[in-house]
DNA sequence: AAGTGTATACTTGCATATAAATATCCTTGA
DNA sequence: TCAAGGATATTTATATGCAAGTATACACTT
């Protein structure tokens, strides 16, 4: 399936965030506006409006006359993201837990099964992971909120990603997604919020220790580009003809 | 004072986000790109780069060859982001109650008598209180949460301005503020998140009833400009010489 | 070897230009 | 009177060009 897009514009702001948030261009990486132009056949215009935007979503650093580079978060960062997506998950899920009815339990099922299918790839299962939450979310009805709530979403991902390929990821206790399933099941709004609640503070806590560990081990501790440092140079594959 | 800026995008940034949460440009106000380039001594090229970052911030909402528009929240939204914004403060709050020493404490008095101060000018007023609950937020020391704080008042901002400044907001029953530093003062965690929460619950619900009512007068009806219809025109100075 | 200049090569920021898409207005025929 | 069509005026999207700012590399000094 090629997507189409409307403008040149477009189609640059959703590769150069796909690149992203897949974690693909890793954080600190140089983005040079004439590369991407070369190979999305535009000129730096739309390269360069897509930039604006992706630097107001987070997910890129530009300096005045130096140019974009991948963000980079810090741990801090990360985990006060982690929060916040709970909290907005929590709120939504107040609104949420009264509108959830059978059919909708069944495709929270159906979900978690796919989620489970793809167990083994990193990538695809964050994505369902995140699905399955979004799902929740957006039986709360409350568009603005979920928005909110998906724009957090992307803006971990890449982190998330790196946690769940590392393979250091503890593996849920008791199942915690089908756990969440049930409770809802049960329409207890009391027992779902609390269900909910040690679901995300459970993952929290290993998440962010992984940080800090991976942080300490070098990576990540690469500062968005201050004063005159030189930004990370991740490819330099020159096509000299 | 003169702001100066480093790049003529960062102008017209920082001119257009002003204009949008002052209130100045209201809600579906159209925003001609030639125009802005003309007032500040541009091309159009920087004034786009800033649409596009008000678009990612949501403050502006642009359609392919339509144009830019300001933003128009519906009721929904701005309840939403009121919620976000409780949700946030009340997990910086968690962060910060127990850093709150006796310096903090004199600042936070004072911003708070400043606040008193300026009662009678809406707009100042709206600066003030956003800074007070600002500063509480800051001392949680958390950067991302602090940002993300901040990005909340703006969005915001033009709403609760119109709420001030309708006359119709509800006198503090109890000087919640002052309550605020005192409860502060006494480092009780629990009554100082059930104050603070009680303050927020009690603005949102008055708050979210006037932009019902003012939404069924007939104001903010105007969808961000769905299809073919043409957006409102505040505005049609052109200086014919 | 490390630091300092400086010439050279890239990049960025942005003005200008232009085709394509829209909006506006005027005309015309039912 | 008014919807439809089409001519004209605006506005948008983006390519191109260029001055100014940065990075790079090499020569030179200490």
């Amino acid at each position: 399936m090629v997507e189409t897009f409307a403008t040149a514009h477009h189609e640059a702001l959703s590769y150069l965030r796909g690149r992203i948030i897949s974690g693909e261009y890793p954080g600190g990486m140089r983005i040079n506006s004439n590369e991407i132009a070369a190979k999305l056949g535009c000129s730096r215009i739309p390269i360069r409006e897509a930039l604006r935007q992706l630097e107001a979503e987070g997910f890129v650093t530009m300096l005045p006359n130096r140019g974009a580079t991948v963000a980079v978060l810090t741990p801090e960062s990360v985990e006060d993201l982690f929060r916040i997506r709970s909290s907005l998950e929590l709120l939504a899920l107040e609104y949420s837990i009264s509108r959830f009815d059978e059919s909708a339990l069944v495709e929270l099922t159906i979900l978690k099964e796919r989620m489970d299918r793809v167990r083994n790839d990193p990538a695809v299962w964050v994505e369902h992971h995140d699905r399955f939450h979004q799902f929740i979310a957006r039986q709360a009805g409350r568009e603005r909120l979920q928005a909110e709530i998906e724009r957090i979403h992307r803006a971990v991902r890449p982190y998330t990603l790196l946690y769940v390929s590392s393979g250091l990821m503890v593996e849920e206790p008791h199942n915690n997604h089908q756990m969440i399933v049930d409770v809802l099941r049960t329409g207890n709004k009391r027992e779902v919020m609390r269900v909910m609640r040690s679901h995300l503070e459970g993952i929290m806590a290993n998440f962010i220790d992984y940080l800090r560990a991976r942080e300490s081990q070098g990576h990540g501790g690469k500062e968005p580009l201050k004063s005159k440092e030189r930004a990370v140079r991740v490819k330099k594959d020159k096509v000299v003809a």
